[in-house]
DNA sequence: TGTTAAGCGAGACGGTACGTCGCGTCTTAAT
DNA sequence: ATTAAGACGCGACGTACCGTCTCGCTTAACA
């Protein structure tokens, strides 16, 4: 019966949180300035947006490119593929500042994983899609969960994310889809 | 000619930084909190301390229990017990909390590893000190570098921590150290 | 042709401001709480009252207890008996808190007098009437006037409400009963 | 043993809220904007004046001028003279404004009389001074008591303040004198 | 064995951001 | 066309911490 949430106003604000974000990372991340950039009230964004976390990771999503599943016709070249594509995520300023980003909100704050897993299940939606595919055509163990299938995948790059995260752009994309086939074919 | 920094001063301010984070997380961690509970004046952490970043790692630093390398003989062995002992700092709340506002803080700003290397050059010694062991027995690769070796070890725990902390406590170790030794032996 | 404002609406917004005056004072009197409290909406409180005075005054006009000019048949009569109606005025809680509010708006904003004239013409009825009564009955001074009158009689009210208002319940009406008749037969 | 309030803070706030308060009167009166033109923090405002009502009275108090007491010689004379003194205090924009806002905000809130007394002790001496200085020459009754002088001397004002302040400035005193002395005398 | 420079606790200082409240205006759906 | 509901931009609120500063005192190294 009463006037809706402005969608006008929700997209500059989390157009603004974005750019605050580039700017000044999580840590200097600021209502008052959201507020200021985007026009928007404060008492609008907090009406938009009651837990901070919850505009951030909105507004963290938006700048993060997430792959989508190639499909090479061989499980080496779907993974060599996948990883070049996902590797700028880690390397490239921008790409790099938000993925940590969300990262170190989510290690701080477990719950906000369930809490946005919407957020997260089409992104995440190509390694599905990539496990289902290698089954199928019989080029790994078909006893490979998903779970496994990410701490495979994935896990060297949360690893030197975490250790060493400037020796990402030297990371040796060959060696590691070796690794990786020897362990999903296991 | 001046009186020096005391040392009573610091150990009371670090063992207050401790008990600050274990009760509200590096979120919620103040200054002024850790003076009013350590009863030193607000002058005096800043005279010790100039950057807040190192206050919280000498006190994280106290909370985590870094796991000291093991000797079964076997790698199989070795790896399984080793991933045995590390596990609680991942699953336990008290060191899970520590150990990723640890992290976090990392991703966050990654300058704080190499300002920081001292604090993980001990923590992190188990490792090296394993692979040199392995490869001097023959039970795997000679080139097997460091990093290759902490990607393999320590990655699957990065990446579950990051996109499912919850599956920790039912993670199959037998399973993991056979991919383990699969990648290690290649 | 236009539905006129409802008078239903009217009544149960200045109830409500009536109440939230005698709760929590002219300051704490909020357009938003009179909303709540009377089930009206902001938007028809404003179209009722552009100004939130006048809605105030309405709410604060209904609180008073006008006294009405008494007729003993005697001056000394006349004005003990009207002391003692008006009194309570600046000495009950309820009615005090009114009044002085009523005071305090005006003399913040010495417009409101004006613009609110039509509210005190009626109470303030009292004392045009008694000075008439008097000097017809050749009482007192032909040439005192209204405003020297309200002088003589409210003006010891107005300078204790200010300076001395817990003095106001001691007040000797007697003694000043007769200041006033020298003032008002000199 | 800590630092102390610093007096310099402290007069350059209260020169900001007296400006403040003729700028805009006690309605309008903000802490923020007093912290803007005084360079004070807010914090720091807050630190000295927890409660703002404090802080208004300081400032008010500044800007009223109080009457001395007159010596003429006799009590027509001295009454005369404190009357063209204070009038002004009601008739002067900025004398008017800082007065009224006074006895606005003490009709509001009674508390703040006894809490200020000592603001007013002083200002307040002519009038027991003049009582006094009567009574000894034997010009006025021995059983006239301070508040009912002041009743006798400053009532006028105070009724016409609230009742008609547009009528101050063309007060007859010499016709209030008369009366006056009736009421003394008595 | 004083002298004295630096350390110490306490807490005030100028700031920035917080999350909330009330304002007066506006948009919507339902009489 | 009026209403109840409530979102909107705005600006002030009073609080929490920040990192710096001023205090008066204590203490250890040097003369």
């Amino acid at each position: 019966m009463a006037r809706p949430l402005s969608t006008d106003a929700r997209d500059k604000m989390i157009a603004a949180a974005t750019d605050v974000i580039l700017d000044r990372g999580i840590v200097g991340f600021t209502i008052d300035e959201v507020a200021k950039r985007s026009g928007v009230a404060k008492t609008t964004i907090y009406r938009h947006f009651p837990e901070t976390d919850d505009l951030v990771l909105s507004a963290v999503h938006a700048t993060v490119d997430y792959a989508e599943a190639p499909d090479t016709g061989s499980l080496r070249g779907d993974l060599a593929e996948f990883l070049r594509r996902i590797l700028p995520n880690f390397t490239d300023f921008k790409g790099r500042a938000a993925h940590y980003e969300l990262w170190a909100a989510q290690l701080r704050d477990p719950s906000l994983i369930e809490r946005n897993q919407a957020l997260f299940d089409a992104p995440q939606s190509a390694i599905p899609l990539l496990l289902e595919r290698w089954q199928d055509r019989g080029e790994i163990s078909a006893n490979i969960d998903l779970l496994t299938a990410f701490e495979i995948i994935d896990g060297p790059f949360a690893l030197r994310s975490i250790i060493s995260p400037h020796s990402l752009p030297t990371i040796d994309i060959d060696a590691l889809v070796e690794r990786m086939v020897l362990q999903l074919q296991a």
